[in-house]
DNA sequence: GATGAAACTCTGGTTTC
DNA sequence: GAAACCAGAGTTTCATC
């Protein structure tokens, strides 16, 4: 993982199905050693996989919501019987564990309000949850999965 | 915008550089078809583009923050000076405009602590800045910007 | 679908550290 | 000596008809 391969993956990020040759041009390399690369990028689990990326609005998924699950005096078991649920529905496009007052902060990506609240609904009856809070995205400035690679990093 | 349209959305944001031919039989289509629907779906904004999906703690970039933003009583020309900011600044992956208590809710990925520490203290400094909180996510069971399609939708 | 053009894969050889 | 790079031939894939 040295400067070239970080200018790489900068390069991929955006220019997903670029060929070879273009990315070896913007990176000064050879053909053959963008494959290389890029193999061994795969390989080694930088890059996970190559995607198409999807505008949810074209695509009649509109309604993005950040909500916020607390988990406190639940049950073990029950805590994670939700994280399970979550992990299957694909309408959730992020869990993470986190620091302050609540345990999980979910992104959810829905079809309509309708289905949002089916889907809070569900969430806040859960066993393992004890109280929810969700905020509804009004308008995104800004929203990508672009990873910043400056040329140093580690 | 049909059913195939859509099966094919799905599959290319897990197989964005597989072969028109694996596409095709994916979703029952030729490979010109294929071919035509892809470029179709590129011009009418559905793709957005084209994208290795790349890990950040493979790259070292292991901290990911969730901060909400108050710029309740903030002049709008400062407001707006936050807002260009952000959108410059390319460790914020998510900017939403959201209901509730908070103005706005940031994603932030950084290298380290120390840098989001800078990058906060500046955000926190900005004139159109009345208060802010972050949370810091431990760990992330699940985090991907693969837009959920099942057969039916828009 | 078929055809010319382009891109990819693989091998072998060269350079560099 | 090992690792990385480059170049070329054969094969696959793409774009246009």
């Amino acid at each position: 993982m040295d400067a070239i391969d970080r200018k790489i993956l900068a390069y991929v990020q955006k220019g997903g199905r670029d060929s070879y040759a273009e990315i070896g041009a913007a990176v000064g390399l050879s053909i053959s050693a963008v494959n290389e690369r890029l193999k061994k990028l795969h390989t080694c689990g930088a890059i996970q996989f190559w995607s198409a990326a999807v505008d949810p609005r074209a695509v009649g998924r509109p309604i993005l919501a950040y909500t916020q699950v607390l988990t406190a005096g639940a049950r073990s078991d029950d805590v994670d019987a939700f994280l399970n649920a979550v992990r299957r529905n694909d309408a959730v496009l992020e869990c993470h564990h986190v620091t302050g007052r609540w345990s999980y902060l979910l992104k959810i990506r829905t079809e309509s309000l309708e289905s949002l609240e089916a889907l809070l609904s569900g969430i806040a009856a859960a066993p393992g949850v004890t109280q929810t809070h969700t905020e509804l995205a009004l308008s995104s400035l800004k929203e990508t999965s672009v990873v910043p690679l400056a040329a140093d990093g580690t």
